[in-house]
DNA sequence: GAGATATTCGAATATTATTCAACTAAATAT
DNA sequence: ATATTTAGTTGAATAATATTCGAATATCTC
C-alpha cells in the first residue's frame, strides 16, 4: 500500500487539474476549438490562476474551519502585508486578507480539530506578536470556494 | 464575437475541470493508472467534491471582497441553516458559514465594485430580515481558495 | 474603406484518460 | 497459522480528449 491519498490532496489544493473542454462543448454547444481558443486567453490574461479540486474537508482531515481577525503589534504593526505573505505560505490557511476595520488580517483556517487550530495560534502569536485575535469557529459549511456543499 | 468568457467563468467556478493524471505521474513518479484509481477512489468516497478554476477576481470584475457577519431575526431567527441554504445558491456568495460568536452567519461575497455591494446587502436585509450586520472589506488579498496570489 | 489584428472553427495529430486483466498486498475468517 | 476474500497496483490496449494548424470570418484601427 503506498498511501498515495495524501499526496493528491496536497496537488489538488493548489492545482494539478485542467478544463474538460469536450464536456463545456457539448454544456455551450460551441466548437471545442474555440472553447480552446477562449480558455487560453483567460490564461494569457491572467483571469484563471488555476485548476484545483474542492474537498469535503471533513473526509480529509480539515474538519474545523475558523477565521480568525488579528492585529498586529510592534514591528509588524505596520506592515501587516510581509506577516499575510508568510502565513499564506502555510497549507493549512485556506485564505488571508488585508482588511478594513478593527483587525488587520482576516485567515480562514482548516485543522483537523480544535485542538490542531489552538497548537496553530499559540504558535503564530508568539511568532508573529499578534496584540490581540478574535476567532469565529464555523458550525456548519453551506457554501465554500463557490461550492454548495450538500 | 461570441462574448464565451462569461460562460467559461460561470462554469470553472463551480466545476467542468478534471485532475490532470499524467502531470501528477510525472510529478509523484508513480504509474498513471495507480494514480487513476487513487483519484476515482477519493471521488466515490465523497473527499473530492469538484474540479473548478480560481480566478484573479479583479479580472473577472469581482474585485470587490467583502466578509458579513450576520444576525437574524424574526422568523428566521432560530433556522439560520435556511437562509443561509439559500444564500449560499447566490453565485456572488463564495462561502457561506453558520458560526459562533455574536453573529448567526458568516458570508464571504464577492462584487464588481462597492456600489453592487451596497446593493446587494440592502437587497438581502430587505428580504430576510437582517436585524444586524457587519461588514469587513478585503483591502488586499494574499491568498484565496488555498492559492497564493503574486 | 484598407490594412492589421483578433476570433471562429473543421480536419489532422498528439496527448491523455480509461478500461481491462493479471498480479500483489492486506485484511478477515477458519 | 493459513486459507479466503477484498483492496490496491500496474502494463498493454483502447477510447476519449486536448492541441495544433490553416483558412475563413469578424472586429478594430487609422
Amino acid at each position: 500500500m503506498k498511501n498515495i491519498a495524501p499526496k493528491l490532496i496536497a496537488l489538488f489544493k493548489q492545482g494539478f487539474c485542467t478544463p474538460q473542454i469536450a464536456k463545456i462543448a457539448k454544456k455551450l454547444k460551441e466548437p471545442s476549438t474555440t472553447l480552446h481558443y477562449n480558455i487560453k486567453q483567460l490564461e494569457k490574461s491572467g483571469a484563471i490562476k488555476s485548476y484545483k479540486a474542492v474537498f469535503d474537508y471533513k473526509k480529509i482531515g480539515e474538519g474545523h474551519c475558523t477565521y480568525i481577525l488579528i492585529n498586529l503589534s510592534g514591528e509588524n504593526y505596520g506592515n501587516p502585508e510581509v506577516v499575510a505573505k508568510e502565513l499564506a505560505k502555510d497549507p493549512k490557511v485556506e485564505s488571508i486578507d488585508v482588511c478594513t476595520g478593527d483587525y488587520e488580517l482576516l485567515i480562514k483556517l482548516r485543522t483537523k480539530d480544535i485542538d490542531e487550530y489552538y497548537e496553530w495560534i499559540k504558535s503564530k502569536v508568539k511568532k508573529y506578536g499578534f496584540s490581540k485575535s478574535y476567532s469565529i469557529t464555523s458550525l456548519k459549511q453551506l457554501k465554500t470556494e463557490f461550492v454548495e456543499l450538500n
